[in-house]
Order: structure tokens, then C-alpha cells, then sequence
DNA sequence: ATTAGGG
DNA sequence: CCCTAAT
């Protein structure tokens, strides 16, 4: 069309004005963080606490009332003492993982005491190439979740501390971890889908180092969870906040925009299910008697709508469990760790350790805790609100036991889907793989090499250019090895384990985690309009983001609104990584330029036609 | 599904 | 980023 042509950026004759500042209500959340002192007390060990208590009682009266549940404590009880004697203190350090993915007598014991255990899925895992080299395991689902109950089971000899997320916390350098930690605490997390030998995972844990596992599944992780999948030697903790979809991997690169309209929806649907079905399997992995997804922003919950759900596909569910993760789950605990980990472990909710009791109780009950005497009621509050701490006898908590009224039992649903794999397995669809013609889409301009197309980053960080297309062994490995349709075990999906009965937003819809744009991607987008316009947020989308799959058109047209802000404030204003202001210019330039355009059509439509003409 | 705007 | 109305 007419205004297809390429924008002379020259001399819009704007201005840039200083305009006030508008604090944004939404920012700094994610900053707020409490500063702790003492000792709080962590979900996890109130979990154990409750969870010891409501697990020895069970078991008598189930032991009186005669029963099938031959269970096995003593196996449990085993391996905490020989996780004691190793630890030479009196209380133990017991990590996530350990308490995720102990033992199966424990997880026996509890399953049968509380109903017919879980049909056994398995997972199948592999990737070499991107590790370089790693192992294939093969896990039984079962095994996970029972480690809360193993510890429970064993609370009266034992005592939990547990820690938090570290990878996740860090947050600028000042938190870096030590190098050894950061291997470490990536090996929390990754071994939690790991092979499920506590002996060896233990001596794994007592070593300085264990750069051995360090990498193992990446990939399924950065798919599942949280971890962005990035070229090995990827320093855990130097991600930020937003590890999980750290955007700095954005390779922009020349690329046709051939893809069609079609695929583009296709490949969109498919993400769809993926994202809905995902969330089905975890809680079935572990108890089958809870189902529904934690909701964790009731703020939107309610008004959760499914094309909301839906579109948001693999990275909202990263952000989900992300959060889950950060409430229950823990990670290596160390000595300069320990006060960041408390910090984190104010945040747990007396919500996750009855949900997380709940859960493991299975047998519809629900856990109320008192401290003192008084039923804690407010879930959402956090250990420390509710008053809990280490620093307190723990002989004032109590609880409650309440007939659970509704109870669902979790459909088991491990997905047919062949592409819900990719999720967790296959680093790529199938259809992003197509090759790449090597024209460039440009209508001649000056920068005409410089048109960008954002690739896919949270997927696949490489870049996708005909040559990585064409070199990617590993792609059709991994999906020939996903044969079986169920997601590795991942950190999250142990996360999962505290479910609540949510009546209402069974989505559980939760905000997007936030992903700001990368000085490439303004640069593709500042491009993309330059040549579109304004008002075409689908073409620029197709046009210069085609594979980032987390930019939606509306990310982008919002972006370009903030970038037209930002370009008029003051520098002193802006937040965030700076946008060059040549970019910044180019913004406003674009902007002018077709709001102009956009004003003309409007005021005479008429004379378009003698108008095409002459041009 | 897209666009446009307010929140 | 989210939410929605209007296309």
C-alpha cells in the first residue's frame, strides 16, 4: 500500500519534551523484599511438624483399626540417620530434593494408607548434546512427593531446616554466589528430576563440588520450569529476578518472513494445549487425591479469563510453578546462605505447609494449624505473620483435623499429545525447524541488512538462522527419544504438591513473568514500525517477531507505547536498561510520522484514489 | 483473532 | 503486563 514505503526519519520536526514523571503503581514489586531477622521458621518445617504429628497419629489409629498399610517407616528413618551421622549436627539440612524425592517406602506407606497408589508414569530423558555429554536416567514418578511425608513421618527424630531458592534470588552480582554455590544450587534444582538414589545423592551433596551434575537436563528444565535454557557454562546466578526468561539471549538475526499466516496459528494452538494439558500431570504424579491448580494470584483469579490462560502457553506455565517453586520448595542449604534463605522462607504461607499436609494426608482431610491454642485461619500469611518462628517451642502449634469437603480426585491425564512432550523434552517443534530462505525482507532501505527478527529465546537461544537450522542433530534426538508422553520430573511439578481446593479460578490464572525488552528487540521493533506503522501490531509481530513466542502483539504494540513514553521524559526518567537514544529518536520519529499518516487517511478518504495515483 | 486504550 | 471493548 501507499504508506508501505520506507519512513524517512528525517526531521519529523519533534521535539522531545520533559514530561512529568508518572510513578507506576505496578513497578517494584518484585524489589520489595523484607529484611528478616532471626530465626523465622520455614514452611517446611512447619510442614514436618504438623506433618510428623498428623502422619503418627494416622498411623495408629490405623494400626488400630487393623489395615493393609504395611508401611515402612524404618527405611525412611534409615536413611535420615544416616543423613544425621553424615551431617554430625543435630538437626539435619535436608534439601528439596531430598525431601522430594527420597525414598519409595515412605511414599508406599503413605499410599497405602491413604488409597490406591498412583499409576506409575515414567519419564525418559535425554540430552547429551547441549549438555555435552550427560546421562539417561529413567524415574519413576512415584518417587516423588513423598519425601515431605518420609520427613514427616520421621519428625519426632528429626528436625527440618530447609533454605530456599537461591538461583532465583539472586538478583544483581552483590547476591552471586560463590562459584561452587552456584553449581550447587543449580544441582538442587536439577537433580530434582534426577535419578532418585538418596545414598548417592547425599555424597554428591557432602563434596564441595559436583560439577558432574551440574548440567543434567537442562533443557528439560529451562522447558518446565524455570531455567532458561542456555549454552552450558550458563552462570545460575548471575540470572536476575526473571531468570527464567532472561531476554539478554535475544539473537536477532536476518531472516525472511516466510512463515505463513497459517503455521503461525497452528503453531499457536498446539502451544495452547500444551500449556493446558501440562498442568493436569503433576498434581496426578503425586497424590491422586488433590487436584485443581494453586492459585497463587487470587488478585486475578477471578476474573481469570481462558484465552488468557491459554495464550500465554509454556512461559506462563514456567511463571506458575516458578511461583509455586518459590514457596515450597528449597534448595542447598550452606552457610552464607542462610540468611537469604530465611528471607525467603518468610514468604512461605501457612497456606503452602496445610496445603502441603493436606496433600500428603490425601485421604480428604484438612490440616488446620494452632498456634497456642488458636486456629491460624488466615492461609495466606506468611509463617513469620502468623508468629511462627524457630525461636518458638514448637510445642504451641497444634493442629486440626477437618473433614475436607470437597475432594476431586486428579484426573490422570498423561497427555496424549505427542507435541506436549516438546515441552519438556524436545528443544524444539518440529516447525520451527523449517528452513529458511535466504532473502532478506526489505524494500531496499539503507539498513535493509539490519531488519531484525527476533528469535526464539525461551525455547531455543540459538539463533535461527539457516545454518543452526540446518545443524541441529539434536532436535530430532530429542524427539525421537520422546516416546514417552509425560513431562520429566521437574522442580516445579514437586512444587506442586501443596494443592488447594479452589473452588473458583480453577486456572489459576497468574500474571506473566516479566520480560523486559532487550535493546535488540526495541531495535526490531523500533524497525518494524518504522516500515509498518502503527497500527499494524500483528504484522510487526509477524515481521520482527515472528519466534520470539512470548512477544504477542499486544506485548509489542504495549512496548511501542512505553517506548514513545519513554523517548519523551527526560534520561533522568527512564528505568531499566537504557535504550539508545538513537533508537529512542527513531520512536518518536516513527511515531510522528504515522500518527500523521493515520490522520490524513482519515481526513480525506475521498481523493485516495487520485491520490494513488500520483503516487 | 486483532486493534486500541485504559489500568 | 493486564483487561476489555469493539472490530
Amino acid at each position: 500500500m501507499v504508506l508501505q514505503r520506507r519512513l524517512d526519519c528525517e526531521s519529523s520536526g519533534y521535539q522531545s519534551a520533559v514530561m512529568p514523571h508518572v510513578p507506576r503503581s505496578a513497578r517494584g514489586k518484585r524489589s520489595i523484599r523484607k529484611k528478616v531477622e532471626g530465626k523465622p521458621m520455614c514452611a517446611f518445617d512447619l510442614l514436618a511438624t504438623v506433618a510428623g504429628k498428623l502422619l503418627s497419629e494416622r498411623e495408629n489409629s490405623l494400626a488400630s483399626c487393623d489395615n493393609t498399610g504395611t508401611s515402612d517407616p524404618a527405611a525412611a528413618k534409615d536413611t535420615i540417620k544416616q543423613e544425621q551421622i553424615d551431617s554430625n549436627e543435630r538437626s539435619i539440612k535436608f534439601e528439596a530434593f531430598d525431601l522430594l524425592s527420597c525414598n519409595e517406602h515412605s511414599k508406599s506407606s503413605i499410599a497405602t494408607s491413604s488409597g490406591p497408589t498412583s499409576p506409575i508414569v515414567k519419564s525418559e530423558v535425554l540430552d547429551e548434546d547441549a549438555i555435552g555429554g550427560e546421562l539417561k536416567f529413567i524415574e519413576d514418578s512415584r518417587k516423588i512427593g513423598c519425601g515431605v511425608a518420609a520427613v514427616a513421618e520421621n519428625f519426632g527424630n528429626v528436625r527440618l531446616s530447609s533454605c530456599s531458592m537461591e538461583s532465583h534470588e539472586c538478583k544483581d552480582g552483590s547476591k552471586k554466589l560463590p562459584q561452587g554455590q552456584q553449581q550447587t544450587a543449580g544441582n538442587a534444582l536439577y537433580r530434582l528430576d534426577g535419578p532418585v538414589d538418596l545414598d548417592a545423592k547425599h555424597s554428591v551433596l557432602g563434596s564441595s563440588d559436583s560439577s558432574v551434575e551440574v548440567p543434567l537436563h537442562r533443557n528439560n528444565i529451562s522447558r518446565n520450569t524455570l531455567l532458561p535454557k542456555q549454552e552450558d557454562g550458563m552462570d545460575l546466578a548471575a540470572c536476575n529476578d526473571d531468570d527464567e526468561n532472561s531476554s539478554g539471549c535475544t539473537h536477532p538475526t536476518v531472516v525472511t518472513n516466510k512463515t505463513s499466516r497459517m503455521q503461525h496459528i497452528g503453531d499457536r494452538r498446539i502451544r495452547k494445549l500444551l500449556a493446558s494439558k501440562f498442568w493436569r500431570v503433576a498434581p496426578t504424579m503425586l497424590q491422586d487425591t488433590e487436584t485443581s491448580n494453586y492459585d497463587v494470584e487470587q488478585k486475578h483469579a477471578l476474573q481469570g479469563k481462558r484465552m488468557r490462560y491459554t495464550r500465554q502457553r509454556t512461559q506462563r506455565n514456567c511463571s506458575k510453578r516458578r511461583k509455586l517453586f518459590d514457596r515450597c520448595s528449597q534448595t542447598v542449604h550452606r552457610q552464607p546462605q542462610q540468611d537469604k534463605s530465611h528471607a525467603m522462607n518468610h514468604q512461605n504461607t501457612m497456606r503452602t505447609v496445610l496445603d502441603a499436609v493436606t496433600a500428603i494426608l490425601g485421604g480428604g482431610l484438612c490440616v488446620g494449624v494452632l498456634l497456642q491454642g488458636k486456629k491460624v485461619r488466615d492461609d495466606n500469611k506468611t509463617l513469620h505473620q502468623v508468629g511462627i518462628s524457630h525461636g518458638d517451642k514448637l510445642d504451641n502449634l497444634g493442629f486440626t483435623l477437618e473433614p475436607n469437603p470437597r475432594q476431586s480426585p486428579a484426573p490422570l491425564t498423561s497427555s496424549e499429545d505427542p507435541n506436549f512432550l516438546s515441552i519438556g523434552c524436545a528443544p524444539e517443534p518440529l516447525d520451527r525447524i523449517s528452513p529458511i530462505a535466504p532473502a532478506v525482507v526489505d524494500q531496499g532501505g539503507p539498513d535493509a541488512t539490519q531488519f531484525l527478527q527476533i528469535c526464539p529465546e525461551s525455547d531455543h537461544d540459538s539463533v535461527l538462522s539457516p545454518t543452526d537450522a540446518a545443524s541441529s542433530p539434536e532436535k530430532t534426538k530429542a524427539n525421537s527419544l520422546a516416546q514417552v508422553a509425560v513431562p520429566p520430573m521437574d522442580t516445579e511439578a514437586l512444587a506442586m504438591v501443596p494443592l488447594r481446593n479452589k473452588p473458583k479460578r480453577s486456572e489459576a490464572t497468574q500474571r506473566r513473568v516479566r520480560r523486559p525488552f532487550s535493546v535488540a528487540e526495541v531495535e526490531a521493533l523500533v524497525h518494524a514500525v518504522e516500515k509498518l506503522g502503527t497500527g499494524r501490531w500483528r504484522d510487526v509481530k509477524l515481521c520482527a517477531f515472528e519466534n520470539a513466542k512470548h512477544r504477542t502483539y499486544v506485548d509489542l504494540k504495549d512496548k511501542w507505547k512505553t517506548l514513545v513514553h519513554t523517548a519523551r521524559i527526560s534520561p533522568q526518567q527512564r528505568r531499566g536498561e537504557p535504550v539508545p537514544q538513537e533508537l529512542l529518536d527513531r520512536v518518536l520519529s516513527a511515531q510522528a510520522y504515522w500518527s500523521q499518516q493515520q490522520a490524513k487517511l482519515l481526513l480525506k478518504p475521498p481523493a485516495s484514489a487520485e491520490t494513488r495515483l500520483l503516487l
